[in-house]
RNA sequence: GCGCCCGUAGCUCAACCGGAUAGAGCGUUGGACUACGAAUCCAGAGGCUGGAGGUUCGAGUCCUCCCGGGCGCACCA
């Protein structure tokens, strides 16, 4: 937070500036104010003097030391600023700055670390929307947590979030799984079936087959059109059920499930395309209607509606985004996809733009895949073939705290390597267990605290300034930091820096344990650290929460 | 062939819109519990950021080319 008042004060010093007639009034203001890397330069550095000398072609250093002066002013703020290097601007922030941060944390509570960032704009987060064509895998898995955690922290920053999960039950891909469910119920009634190669071979489709035959005898006496919808329909009522409670029992909950079905049934699809042909955007080529995405971008245009006049998957895309922003009115819409998808998002960003609309109305994260590791080597997965490991599994045998958070261990585009008997593990190595340990030590000091009778007092009372040791300062600096991490997680959608975050302060937490004392015969040394102890564990268990993970007060 | 993403320590990964001396964990070597939880901590070794150019005060980060890997390139979803 204090990078945010130093880059106020610096606009401000900019502003006087112009006035004085140093900086040419149309002056572009970039820079940024950032903890530095190497402790001698402060504890936050500004590019400001580089930045601004650059374009004016000052000299840099000169101009800092204008501005370090000046900025000296605020004494409650800084102990001193100085000049670095070519041109930085050094800042070491008063004691009595971090000392207090304390007190905001108490008085927010677990409201420290809430923004305003996203002023209350409507923003929706569609994430897994798996086919329904068999269970979750750990792949969703990987997309359910992202998910989850972008969309809780959007709205730990002040927007007004939406989750939904898109449901693709029409189209080839429906046909087939009723079709697979169809031949292994006539299989199961002793009939002999040359089972196709690309249709479901799970063994989950055998089983959704033997619950239709108990539930419905007669079904195999239907038409054979009627008993392939009978057993579309059961197969896809049967794993959206099974996909509904893999992603509650993962800590993931949906505001809406959206039916691709349903944009046809009201009619989505017509209008939506009507829009863009009344734009002229839709052209007759080859008996098949095409959308002019190359006017917006994309390689080529692309086929809406085929020869047969069936519409094509994208028409369904077209139509579902023409709902989210003109029916439902989203000011922003992320979608996150498997990076399988990723030539597809040019098109889908040149219908945002033939929407009339800025293409940064949709963002699309992409998800990289996740390779299954099992002793150290490599588990190849095939969904068609049914060799996967589904979410369940890894729920069942990691649980969801490892698994959520091992998500969250690294960036979403790059691949990551799961390695299950590590995150069974319960020691160092898996990083789940450090965070919350952390969280666990705090609670077991104030149970300890409570025992030596030491009472518990406010921040406003207790005498913070004793917080001075090197290790307190860690600590008061990250948690002064906390607010910042939300806002970079947020505007750049990374939730992995919130993981990386709650490991740092982990990791002070724990230099601190060893180093220091929490209680001592020092009841007003104890009782500020004790006010300390208790700011950390506020954020460790709001941070956790955010990453959907629980913060146990003993393991 | 074209496009997108990625190459950072032995391994797995960070590095906030281009900032100063590239950081963690694992592994490895050696150390720290008769005091709040050792699921912890401390120290050592380990790097030409795949390669070559370029842009500039300054490049892991931006541009070009090359090498290596992943994924796409449908009137499939």
């Amino acid at each position: 937070m204090i990078a945010k008042l130093i880059a106020e004060e610096i606009q401000k010093k900019i502003l006087e500036a112009q006035r004085e007639g140093l900086l040419p009034a149309d002056i572009k203001p970039r820079f940024q104010v950032e903890p530095p890397k190497v402790k001698e330069h402060g504890d936050y550095a500004t590019n400001v003097a580089l930045s601004l000398a650059g374009q004016t072609r000052q000299n840099p250093r000169e101009l800092a030391s204008w501005f370090a002066e000046r900025l000296a002013a605020r004494q409650d703020l800084f102990e001193k600023v100085e000049v670095a290097g070519p041109g930085f601007i050094n800042f070491f922030i008063a004691p009595s700055y971090w000392q207090q941060v304390p007190r905001f944390i108490e008085k927010e509570g677990p409201d420290y670390g809430r923004l305003d960032y996203g002023k209350g704009q409507k923003v929706q987060v569609e994430f897994v929307s798996a086919n329904p064509t068999g269970p979750l895998h750990i792949g969703h898995g990987r997309g359910a947590a992202v998910g989850d955690t972008l969309a809780r922290l959007l709205s730990f920053a002040g927007f007004k979030v939406e989750k939904e999960y898109y449901i693709n039950d029409v189209g080839r891909q429906m046909k087939i799984l009723g079709r697979s469910v169809y031949l292994r119920a006539r299989e199961l009634s002793g009939e002999e079936i040359d089972f196709p190669e690309d249709h479901y071979r799970g063994e989950y489709i055998r089983e959704i087959a033997r619950q239709l035959l108990k539930e419905n005898p007669d079904f195999l006496k239907f038409s054979e059109e009627e008993a392939l919808e009978e057993a579309k329909n059961f197969a896809l009522k049967i794993i959206l059920e099974g996909i509904k409670k893999d992603l509650k029992d993962f800590g993931v909950y949906y505001d809406c499930w959206f039916s691709e079905k349903k944009l046809y049934e009201e009619g989505l699809v017509e209008k939506a395309l009507n829009f863009l042909k009344e734009k002229g955007l839709l052209y007759e080529k080859e008996g098949a209607v095409w959308f002019r995405a190359r006017d917006f971008g994309d390689e080529k245009d692309r086929v809406v509606i085929r020869a047969s006049g069936e519409p094509t998957y994208f028409a369904s895309d077209i139509a579902y985004h023409y709902h989210k922003f003109f029916v439902r009115g989203y000011d922003l819409v992320v979608d996150i996809w498997g990076a399988d998808h990723h030539g597809y998002v040019p098109r889908l960003k040149a219908v945002i733009k033939a929407f009339g609309l800025s293409p940064d109305r949709l963002q699309v994260l992409l998800i990289q895949m996740v390779n299954l590791l099992e002793a150290g080597r490599l588990k190849s997965m095939s969904t068609r073939a049914g060799e996967f490991v589904t979410l369940r599994e890894l729920l069942e045998e990691v649980g969801r705290d490892a698994t959520r958070f091992i998500f969250l261990t690294r960036r979403a585009d790059s691949p990551l390597d799961f390695d299950v008997e590590l995150a069974k593990k319960q020691s160092r190595e898996n990083p789940v267990y450090y965070v919350q340990y952390a969280h666990a030590r705090l609670a077991s000091l104030f149970r300890k605290a409570k025992e030596a009778g030491i009472s518990k007092i406010s921040s406003e009372e207790a005498d913070l300034s004793l917080l001075d040791t090197p290790e307190d300062f860690s600590l008061l600096k990250l948690l002064d930091y906390f607010p910042d991490t939300i806002e970079a997680c947020v505007s750049k959608l990374e939730p992995h820096l919130l993981t990386f975050y709650l490991l740092d302060l982990a990791t002070a937490l724990h230099d601190y344990y060893t180093k220091h004392r929490f209680l001592s015969e020092d009841i007003s040394r104890s009782q500020a650290r004790l006010v300390l102890a208790r700011a950390v564990k506020q954020v460790l268990a709001t941070g956790l929460d955010l990453l959907g993970v629980s913060a146990p007060e003993r393991m």
